[in-house]
DNA sequence: ATCTGTGATATTTGATCACATGTCTGTTAT
DNA sequence: ATAACAGACATGTGATCAAATATCACAGAT
């Protein structure tokens, strides 16, 4: 059949209308560690039954971004030096693999693309998430990895709770963030891998820094819906 | 508080066992690439209503062991070649991460009892999934890396079609597997690192083998549930 | 004989209800 | 005043219901 350009239909799945929108509040940094979260109040700010909203928080729950309490509510894992951690070695083991394998498929398109990216920021006030997640993804998605890709989404949105904890702090707002996105660009440019490979570690290291030995930090969260 | 030896809760969570029941069904390839799954059939099968079926499904397409497919249906993810290595590459990146994190923690008792896993495996017909699992995790736990653990599942996960695959090869049933894990053993006896690495990679790369351009793994699987 | 439209059927999806269980609060007994 | 208890309240879980939509078989037209 003649294909005509009426594009895809919108395709409703609320539940995945719901998933997304957490999974962007998430990445905001919206929800700090040992928040307690609840199905009803959630369905009712989003307009919804309370059918989607359990799925969504079902498939957070299998990402690690939330888990079940034994009193069968539903919390932010709290923080841990530990287990942020093990988070960090997480990120930095897997988004360098995976970074290793965008290499060897890497084209001027490419970087050229991720410069865009770092030029359109907006450079307002406070660390720029969305650039930040544009770039690393566009680098991590020329690796061609639909395996890998969806665990370092797991991974981003379980670092989602420090990031709260971190754009509370004055100093994490002078974002220098850029500095090593640019490295990277200019390693990648002159084809140094090991140089692409330190500049990305930096980064992520750099993400990390707030996080280390702060007593402030084991607080216990409040909830964020009554 | 004292702990005493009553053992945990049977926390009633029925989607929990569902999950369970599902998540074992595909470590053992009982599902193969391509296959079809409705909710209403495994609700009926397993004597529940299908809202816990719904739940643990969720969390199988959260994993990436299952996909929603256009038309509301769920499916086993078909067999292609790239996907194949993309998954083997993936788990061999992230297997070998978790074994040098391991390496560092390693004991005698864990060597221990790595060795009587072996030992205790009933060498039936075909390979042993059982003490395989066993024994893979057993090594990977030494890491104490609760990050990392849940994302080698979801990678064995979808590993499982692949098994369904493999079974049917006469020549896998000489199963040599264990010729791997006692050199990791060895390995770890003498401290020679490296030769564990290498010692799983081939374990790994083994698991792989007989999926390489095989023509008659593109034929679509059959349904499973009618 | 093949293709297309129509209706029947099957199945997911979202909403609602009933229930079990944990938490909190206010009262009472010591 | 403090600790224990009882009852109200809050919340997740499972079952069921209603609606939307895809699939399939069949009839009719070309």
């Amino acid at each position: 059949m003649e294909s005509f350009g009426i594009g895809k239909i919108d395709q409703s799945k609320l539940r995945e209308e719901v998933y997304t929108l957490l999974c962007r509040a998430f990445m905001r940094g919206e929800f700090p560690p040992g928040a307690i979260l609840n199905l009803r109040s959630l369905a009712q700010e989003l307009g919804t039954s309370m059918t989607p909203v359990r799925e969504a928080i079902r498939r957070l729950v299998a990402e690690g971004a939330l888990v079940d309490t034994p009193s069968r509510t539903l919390q932010v894992p709290t923080f841990s030096q530990e287990r942020m951690l093990d988070l960090k070695r997480a990120r930095i083991g897997i988004e360098i693999m995976v970074l290793d394998i965008a290499l060897e498929n890497i084209d001027t398109a490419l970087i050229d693309r991720l410069e865009q990216i770092i030029d359109n920021c907006r450079d307002s006030s406070g660390p720029d998430l969305q650039t930040n997640y544009d770039f690393h993804f566009a680098l991590y998605r020329q690796s061609g990895s639909k395996v890998m890709l969806p665990l370092i989404e797991a991974l981003w949105l379980q670092y989602g709770p420090y990031l709260n904890l971190i754009i509370r702090h004055k100093e994490a707002q002078d974002s220098e963030e850029h500095k090593y996105h640019k490295q990277i660009v200019s390693a990648l440019r002159s084809g140094d891998k090991t140089a692409a490979r330190d500049a990305l570690r930096a980064d992520l290291e750099r993400s990390f820094q707030f996080l280390a030995t702060d007593s402030e930090l084991d607080v216990t969260a409040g909830t964020t819906n009554k």
